[in-house]
DNA sequence: TTGTAAGCGTTATCAG
DNA sequence: CTGATAACGCTTACAA
C-alpha cells in the first residue's frame, strides 16, 4: 500500500515558492496578511505541482474534519435512499462530506458501528437505526460528537431527535373503516426485524382493533416481494376477503397483486394500506393507499439540524414529521 | 466548535497504565511484543478510560486510511441504492468505511467532486459517473489513489472498470420484435442528462432501426414517473400504438400507465421495454419486460476489484456485467 | 519486552 | 506581512 506516498506536501510548496510553510497554509485557508504578490506565487506553484491539502493533517490540526457521520440499517430501501439523498444535498451545499455505516439490524452489529463512528472522528453525526437505545447515543455523545437520531426521541444534550407520526394516523383510519366495514378482518403484516416504527404502529393497530372491539390477526411476512406474493397465492385459496396492513409498498403490492391474481376485487373483497409509503404506490395498478412521509425532506432537516447543533445553536431539539394518508384505489376510504 | 476538544488520547492512556505511548499503540495494534500482563494492564485502563483511537491520527501516521470514496451521481434512484448497498456490505466485511460523493449531473461539479476525492486522502475510489472522461481519472489516479470505473471503459495503470452490456441485447430485441411486427412504430425515449449509458443504448437503437429500414422516433421525456405519464396521457389521445423503449422502469410504468388508462391494451396495442430494470419491474401490472443488471452484485464486485487493486493484484483490470433481458407482460416477445 | 524520538501534513501562536 | 516552532494523536524504527 504505497498510494499516498508521493503527494506534493505543503512544505514542498513552500520551497518551489520561496516562502515558508505558514504562507502557504495562509494563502489556502484564504487568510489575510498575504501580499497579492506572494500570494499568487504561492497559487501558481500549488497549481503547478498539481497540490492539494491533505484532509487528514488539517483534520487533525485544526480538532474538525468536515465529516458527517450518516448510520442507516441498510442502503436497499427506497425510503432510506430518500432519506439519504435529502442529507447528501445539505451535505455538498455546506461543504460536508458523509462517511456512510450500515448496520444490519442487529444490536451488536450497531454498538460496533457506534465504535467505528467515535474512532473515524466526525464532527457530527445522523443515526437511523432501531437497534440503538439512549445509552449507546449517550456513550456516543460523550465523546463530543453531536448527534441527530432519526425515529427515535432522545432528550439530551447534545442530541437532537427527528420523530414520525404515524400511529395516529393509522388509528385514524382503522377507525374510519371500522365504522364502515364489519365483515373484513383487519391483518396487520408483521415484517420480522424491522426495528420499532414497525413494533410502535403495530402496537397501534392492536389497540385501535380492541378498542373497537374488532378481532384481528397478525402475520409474519418475509420481507420480500416474491415470497409475500407467493403467500398469499396460498392464502388467497380459502380467505376470499380482509383489510390488510402492510409496512412497505413492496409488501403491500405483493398483496394487492396476490389478490387481483386471485381473481379477487381491490378494493371490493380485499384492502391494503400501505405503512412507508414511495413514489411507487403511485406507479402499481391499482394505485396503493398509504401514509407517507417525505424522507428526502427529513434527510434535509436532520441535516440543518445537525448543522446548528454543531455550532451550539440549536434550539428545538425535537421535530416530528407527521405523516400523511393519501387514499388510492386499494382501499375504499 | 470544540467537539472533538476532550478526548482521551493514547498519551493518558500511557500515562495512566504506566508504560510508553509506544507501549500502548502496540496493543491497540494487536502487535506482539508485549508482556501478558502489561497488555491486560493497558486494555483495562484503555477500557475504563473509554480510550478510541483517533482515525484521523493513526491514517496520518500510517499512510492509509481504510476509507474508500463512493461517487455517484445521485442516491435517489433505485439501482443506484442497490449498487451502494452492494458496496456497503463488502467494505464492511472488509473493514472500510465509505465516504460518499454526490455529483448531480453536471461537469463542473464532477470536478469538484474529484478534489474532494483527493483531499479525503481515501485509499481507493469507485466512481459511477458519466461526467468524467479518461483525463480526469488520469488526474484523479495520478495522486495515487487506485480507482475502479463503473460504466466506463478506462485503460490505466491504476485503474480497474466495469462495464455494462446493453446495447447487443437491445438490439436483439429489437430485431426480433420487428421481425413479428411491422406496424407499431419504434419509440426511444430520452431522459435529458441521463449520461453515456442513455446516449449508447440510444445510438445503438438508432442503429437497429436504420439497418431494419424502419422508421422511428425519438421522444424527450421528463426522468419523473408523474410528468411522463400526463406527458403520455395527452399522447395516446391520437396516437394508438407504439413500441417504447424506456430508460427506467419508473418512466416505463408511467408508459403502461398512461396507456392502460386510456384504453389500450397492452402489448397488443402498446409496447414498453425498460433498459434498466429494478425488482419494480415485477410488481407493476402489468409487469415490464426489461433489461437487467443485478447492481448490487456490481457494487460488490467493484469493491472486491478495488481492494485486489490496491494490493497490486488485480489481474482482470475489466469486468463486463451482461444485461438479462426477462420478457414480461408489457411486450409479446 | 519496553521506551525514546522522529516523523505523518497541517494549523496556529508567537516573534520579528 | 512573514517565518520559526510547537502542537494535533498516532506509528515505528532504533535503542536500551
Amino acid at each position: 500500500m504505497d498510494n499516498l506516498k508521493e503527494r506534493v506536501t505543503i512544505y514542498e510548496v513552500a520551497k518551489a515558492s520561496g516562502v515558508s510553510l505558514a504562507t502557504v497554509s495562509r494563502v489556502i485557508n484564504n487568510q489575510g496578511n498575504v501580499t497579492p504578490q506572494t500570494r499568487q506565487r504561492v497559487e501558481a506553484t500549488i497549481a503547478r505541482l498539481g497540490y492539494k491539502p491533505s484532509g487528514l493533517a488539517q483534520a487533525l490540526a485544526k480538532n474538525k474534519s468536515t465529516n458527517i457521520g450518516v448510520v442507516i440499517p441498510s442502503a436497499n430501501y427506497v425510503y432510506i435512499s430518500n432519506l439519504l439523498h435529502g442529507i447528501t444535498e445539505v451535505a455538498k451545499e455546506k461543504g460536508f462530506v458523509l462517511s456512510l455505516f450500515v448496520t444490519s439490524h442487529s444490536k451488536k452489529d450497531a454498538l460496533s458501528v457506534v465504535d467505528k463512528v467515535i474512532t473515524s472522528h466526525v464532527d457530527g453525526a445522523i443515526v437511523f437505526d432501531d437497534e440503538l437505545d439512549a445509552d449507546d447515543f449517550e456513550k456516543l455523545s460523550s465523546y463530543y460528537v453531536p448527534i441527530i437520531v432519526i425515529n427515535n426521541n432522545i432528550q439530551s444534550e447534545r442530541i437532537g431527535s427527528i420523530t414520525f407520526g404515524y400511529e395516529h394516523n393509522l388509528v385514524r383510519i382503522l377507525n374510519n373503516h371500522f365504522e364502515k366495514d364489519n365483515v373484513k378482518r383487519p391483518v396487520f403484516l408483521h415484517v420480522h426485524n424491522c426495528g420499532q416504527l414497525l413494533t410502535r404502529t403495530e402496537a397501534a393497530f392492536v389497540r385501535a382493533c380492541e378498542a373497537a372491539n374488532r378481532e384481528y390477526r397478525i402475520f409474519n411476512v418475509d420481507d420480500s416481494y416474491t415470497r409475500t406474493y407467493a403467500d398469499f397465492i396460498g392464502y388467497f385459496k380459502d380467505h376470499r376477503n380482509g383489510y390488510f396492513v402492510a409496512y412497505r409498498d413492496s409488501i403491500a403490492a405483493a398483496i394487492v397483486n396476490a389478490a387481483t391474481d386471485s381473481g379477487l376485487k381491490v378494493p371490493q373483497d380485499v384492502e391494503v394500506v400501505s405503512l412507508i409509503g414511495t413514489k411507487y404506490a403511485n406507479i402499481t395498478r391499482p394505485t396503493l393507499s398509504s401514509m407517507h412521509i417525505n424522507m428526502s425532506d427529513v434527510g434535509a432537516r436532520a441535516m440543518y439540524m445537525l448543522i446548528e447543533l454543531m455550532n451550539h445553536e440549536l434550539k428545538q431539539k425535537t421535530y416530528k414529521f407527521e405523516s400523511e394518508y393519501t387514499k388510492r384505489d386499494s382501499t375504499k376510504e
